[in-house]
This record gives C-alpha cells, sequence and structure tokens, in this order.
DNA sequence: AATCGCGCCTGACGGC
DNA sequence: TGCCGTCAGGCGCGAT
C-alpha cells in the first residue's frame, strides 16, 4: 500500500500536527500486529515530546526526548489525527493521546503495519540499518544502481522493490517508473547496461516525485491523513489497467506475475 | 550472498 | 443470497 509518496505525504501531514506536543497517554486496543506492540509503550510514552517527524524508507519516525516511535504502514495502515473523544472504529488499534485533546490513531486492517520503541539511534535499529538509498537523494543514480546489480539474476522489477538497494518503491510505482524507462520487468538486473540505468534511475524519481505532488496513489486504502483520497491513481499509465490500450502505442497493457506480484507493462514499448 | 517461497491478516470482488 | 477462491499497494524469515 504505502510506498515512499504515500509516507511522505503522511509525514508532512504529521509533522505540521505533532512537532512540540506532549503525549499524556497511549491507548492499546489491539496490539496483535504482525509484530506485537509492547504493553509498556504506554509506559515509555507518556510525558515524551514529539520533537519531529522524519522518514527513513517507509518507515516514519517520530522523534521524542528519550528515544523514537517507529511506524510503519504495512499495506492497509492509517494515521489520523483526530479528537481525542472520536469513538473508535474497528481496526483502530492504537492512539498516542496528545496534550491538546487530540490523539494521534492508528487504523490497521490487515495488521502489518509495525509499532515500536527504541532509545537507540533508529537509524541503526535492525530493522533500518541494512535499508538501502533514498531515490530522492542526489546519490541515488544509474551509476549506483548498475553496481548494485552486477552479476545479479533476479528480475529487475523485483530488484528495484528490494529495500536494502532502493527503499520507498513498491509494487505501483516499481512498474510505473519501468514503464517509462522502457524496460521489461523480468529482465534479470544484472544484464542491463549503465545508460538504460541511468534512465531508470530518473524514471523512479520522476515517478516518485509526480506521486508526491498529487498527495500519492490511492486504489482502496490508503488515505492521507485528511481523510482524502491521494490523486495519483489517475495519471498510472500500466498499473492496474490490463488490458487497456498502451499510452504509447496502442497495444494492450499485460499482466503477469513476476516473484509473487503483479506486474503491468507494454510488451512493445519494454525490452 | 542471493534468491525463493511462505506467512502474517482482513476485505473486496467475481463466478457459480 | 451465500459460499468459495483469488487477489490486494509490504516485509521478515527460514531454507536452499
Amino acid at each position: 500500500m504505502p510506498e515512499l509518496p504515500e509516507v511522505e505525504t503522511i509525514r508532512r501531514y504529521l509533522e505540521q500536527r505533532l512537532t512540540g506536543q506532549r503525549i499524556e497517554g497511549v491507548t492499546i486496543r489491539h496490539a496483535s500486529l504482525r509484530r506485537p506492540v509492547s504493553r509498556t509503550l504506554p509506559k515509555k510514552l507518556a510525558g515524551q515530546t514529539i520533537q519531529a517527524v522524519e522518514r527513513r524508507a517507509k518507515y516514519l519516525l517520530l522523534r521524542c526526548g528519550t528515544g523514537t516511535l517507529i511506524l510503519h504502514l504495512g499495506m492497509t495502515g492509517r494515521l489520523t489525527v483526530l479528537p481525542a473523544a472520536t469513538p473508535a472504529l474497528k481496526h483502530d488499534h492504537l492512539d498516542l493521546l496528545l496534550a491538546d485533546k487530540k490523539c494521534l490513531r492508528f487504523n490497521d486492517s490487515r495488521r502489518f503495519g509495525t509499532v515500536l520503541w527504541t532509545t537507540q539511534d533508529p537509524r541503526l535499529h535492525p530493522l533500518l540499518a541494512d535499508l538501502g538509498i533514498e531515490p530522492l537523494k542526489p546519490d541515488f543514480t544509474g551509476a549506483y544502481l548498475h553496481q548494485r546489480a552486477r552479476g545479479r539474476i533476479v528480475a529487475i522489477k523485483n530488484f528495484i522493490m528490494n529495500q536494502h538497494v532502493v527503499v520507498g518503491v513498491g509494487n505501483i510505482y516499481a512498474s510505473e517508473a519501468l514503464f517509462q524507462a522502457g524496460i521489461h520487468p523480468a529482465r534479470p538486473a544484472g544484464k542491463l547496461s549503465l545508460q538504460r540505468y541511468e534512465r531508470l534511475a530518473g524514471a523512479i524519481q520522476q515517478v516518485l516525485e509526480a506521486a508526491l505532488a498529487a498527495g500519492g496513489t490511492t486504489l482502496r486504502d490508503y488515505r492521507q491523513g485528511d481523510g482524502n483520497p491521494g490523486g495519483f491513481q489517475v495519471q498510472l499509465l500500466v498499473y492496474g489497467r490490463a488490458g487497456e490500450p498502451c499510452t504509447t502505442c496502442g497495444r494492450p497493457v499485460q499482466q503477469t506475475r513476476i516473484g509473487q506480484r503483479s506486474a503491468y507493462f507494454c510488451r512493445k514499448c519494454q525490452r
């Protein structure tokens, strides 16, 4: 669900509303996320002040006085700032109660999300320490991808979705970026030229920036913090468009399965 | 080290 | 209407 543009959209929303806020308490309704929420979280968080809201890959980092709350939205996670008295709905698993009588509410129907507290540098936490490069930073280049891909036989689509290589690219933007770069999603990563990687790096940056500018892509679950859907779904060129004409050549968009995930592409325009 | 497949969950949808 | 199978935007883990 949320890939980099969606998580960054939520980060900006949260940054506005949470920075400088004191956490009065925590309500845990369902701790049974895939990685169970620690029962000691209320004790750790009560009295902390949120100093900054950062993002690393698809993780959100709420920097507090003596530690950091690490959040991941999985496929269906939502974060919203609401009046604390708002009745909880189904899948509202956790609230951070804020000093201004509002709360940060975490809702996640599939419970693939993560909420955990760390007192170490969060970027050194085992979940974050080995993450790859941020694609919107200047050091993300075709040369970097080309070098990392040397000798690897994995499909290029899986390669760019590998968070240990480059972060933030999920199933939607992988298909979109490969279409823009004219690369067939099943091509072995180690067999693409530097030139083609340069085009791909540019395409990844372009599609992520455009999606971010539109507030993300909403197909079903994703919502911006204010509850509104994103707007990028109308700009998708191949994702979810199986059978529809390619916007470049008119041939029907193909759908296939690569690494147990749907991949969308144009047989003529992507080689 | 790299790759593959599985499992964690709920909900929506299509076919019958 | 209901039942069943399939699929969904992620990711960590163990086996190979």
